[in-house]
DNA sequence: TGCAAACAACGTACTCGGTAGTATGTATGC
DNA sequence: GCATACATACTACCGAGTACGTTGTTTGCA
């Protein structure tokens, strides 16, 4: 029983890296990406690794946890790139488009991962979780409020500032994300696809997102 | 073998109500939204309705139809609203924004219907399913297109007519709908809450949308 | 008008395949 | 010889779909 959720012999749920861990994680977050949480069976990310279920389960305890690690890699992923842009210095709009040019890169860069922790956003309301996984869920929420939290207090700075006009933060924050998070669930990765090309892509939707905020009403 | 996915003696998929099957589709639609599509159970969805298997696939030849259902109930409902908006007379970017505040109108009304959809949306990955339903996923992917066909010719208009700016109408038209859509992952409806505070959130998000459109760059 | 067959609209009780999780074996370093 | 890092071979259960029974209502026909 005891263990963190991610590890079976360390602590708490910081995500612990082993090369093979890593490669499980990948097929995971593959394997929940193309059919959801529920529909996925180990067998089938065994499949994308080349391995059977020994190995899965020698690394977690069931497939929630394998599922919750995806998630906070995801969202690790995204703090670390965000949490840079948001210690630059200069004018609150300027570092709000840094992050969410940030934000969207990661997105399109790992975008299994990323799509996995949307779905995860989704299982919260289904109550089919252990009392450790509870724990772990909470830490992952704590994760995701203080993530938006980075953007809606750089909007109410860019607000002070007077860059971009009043308005209600805490719903106009969902938008802005809305708008950012959405390409998990249109957009496709493309092998033909140049570095140049997602760029603008990346440049269209943050464009959009941060004209958003100019005026309100 | 014959007859359409939505009944089993109507040659195709209209929707057909009576009653009974309204019903069903509510039960559905909720239970779909609270667990989504693969954790969910038809003895799910019997609960919510008080009643038992026998009734359910009286109604529908299997779980993956009756899902798709409630998903072509979601995007009728959509598709009703915003038809009207979008043949009202004025310049585009009215009518652009009077769709949009009709297409949240019917999120927030149609919760559970709207989220369904947005969860068929990640469905078409997975593979599992039968001839007969490939058409039915067809018709629904026919609907969808021609949705949001209806904004992005709305807004190609807008730009000739000056209102806005020239734009990647493809991808900002996805941003659109995400910082719209996005709403269906984070908002629940709540009681005590007016319609006034609801016209409020939905005016809110609309013109965060709109003001999107209005520069590029 | 009356009645019986037919059918619609369910409920009940079963099957059967898929899958999460386990128990156990085995190789390879240390 | 002991633990790590897996593979193999099970079990136990859940849930989709089915077969069949039951009740109420409609319809064909004398």
């Amino acid at each position: 029983m005891r263990g963190g959720v991610a590890s079976l012999r360390r602590p708490v749920a910081t995500s612990t890296d082993s090369a093979s861990r890593t490669e499980i994680l990948d097929a995971a977050a593959e394997a929940f990406m193309q059919k959801g949480f529920a529909a996925t069976s180990i067998d089938d990310v065994c499949d994308l690794l080349g391995a059977t279920k020994g190995r899965v389960y020698h690394h977690y305890r069931s497939k929630t946890d394998l599922f919750f690690d995806v998630h906070l890699r995801g969202m690790e992923m995204d703090l670390a790139a965000v949490q840079e842009a948001a210690q630059q210095e200069g004018a609150a709009i300027d570092r709000l488009r840094a992050m969410a040019s940030a934000h969207i890169t990661v997105i399109i860069q790992n975008f299994a991962y990323q799509r996995v922790a949307v779905q995860g956003l989704e299982m919260h309301l289904a109550g089919q979780t252990t009392e450790q996984q509870r724990a772990t869920l909470k830490h992952i929420l704590n994760l995701r409020d203080k993530y938006e939290k980075l953007f809606s207090d750089t909007i109410e700075e860019a607000i002070r500032e007077g860059a971009i006009p009043h308005q209600n933060v805490r719903i106009v924050v969902k938008a802005f994300f809305g708008a950012l998070n959405w390409t998990t669930l249109w957009y496709r990765p493309r092998r033909n696809q140049s570095a140049a090309d997602r760029k603008a892509l990346a440049d269209t939707i943050v464009d959009f997102a941060m004209s958003g905020l100019r005026m309100a009403k």
